[in-house]
DNA sequence: TCATTATATAAGCGATCACTTATATATGCA
DNA sequence: TGCATATATAAGTGATCGCTTATATAATGA
C-alpha cells in the first residue's frame, strides 16, 4: 500500500460521523434513509459521506430498486485494521432494534 | 476510547507527510532538522506537523539542549494499530543512512 | 401518466487544513 | 555578552471539509 492510499484511507475514516456509519454497518447492512435516522443528520450530508467512503473503498453499494444498501468491503487493504478500531468504539445509543420499536425501520430487503 | 478520540487520532496520520514522519519514527527518534532534510519540507511545517502529533498523543517529545528529540509513544490506545499501518508502507527513498553519508546528519545524542 | 419516495448532485458557506514567510524564543558557544 | 543554531509561533493564503438548502434523478405505485 502506498502513502497516497493509506492517506486517503485514513481520511475517510477520520470524521465521527463515518466512524458511527461504519460502526453501523460492521453489524448490517443498511440503507441511507436509515441512517438519517440514526445519525441525527440531514440526507445529503449522509449521502455526501457515503461518496467519500465508496470513494476511499470502505464500503460497497448494491442498488435494489429505490433503495442503495450499504456494506462493508471486506476486501480493502486495511479491512482487518478497521474492524479493531471499530470494535474500540462504544455501542451508539440509537440502535437499529430501537428504529424497528418505533416503527422507523425501512424494510429494504 | 470515544469517538471524538478516534476521530482525533486518525485525522492526525491522515496525511501522507505525517505518516511518513511517523514511519521514520518507528525507526528510530529524530529531531526536527533531520525531518527537513528527509521530507523535502520547511522546518515550520514539520514543526507544525509535529505538534499535531503531539496534541493526538502518537509522539512524545525530549527536550535536549537545543533539540528536541521526538519518538513514537507507545502508550497510545491504537499504537499496535499505527505499527500495522506503517509497516504496510514501504521504506522512504531517503534514509537516516543516506544523510549520514552526506554528512548531514545532526548529532543530538 | 403523475405523484411519491429514495437517493444523488449542485451551490454556497464558515471552519479547518497544510503550507508559506516572517519573527520570536531559547540554548550553546566564542 | 553577543552571535549562531534549533525550534516554535504568528499571520496570511488557497484548498478542502462538512454542512446546509435547493434541485435533479430514478424507481414505485395509484
Amino acid at each position: 500500500m502506498d502513502y497516497q492510499q493509506m492517506e486517503q484511507s485514513l481520511k475517510a475514516v477520520g470524521d465521527g460521523n463515518r466512524l458511527l456509519i461504519l460502526k453501523y454497518l460492521s453489524k448490517e447492512a443498511l440503507c441511507i434513509c436509515e441512517f438519517t435516522e440514526l445519525l441525527d443528520t440531514s440526507q445529503p450530508a449522509i449521502s455526501q459521506h457515503m461518496r467519500k467512503l465508496k470513494q476511499a473503498q470502505w464500503i460497497c453499494e448494491e442498488k435494489r430498486g429505490r433503495w442503495t444498501i450499504w456494506s462493508l468491503n471486506k476486501e480493502h487493504g486495511l479491512f482487518e485494521v478497521l474492524v479493531t478500531l471499530l470494535a474500540m468504539l462504544p455501542e451508539p445509543e440509537r440502535t437499529v432494534e430501537s428504529l424497528i420499536a418505533e416503527g422507523k425501520k425501512v424494510n429494504c430487503t
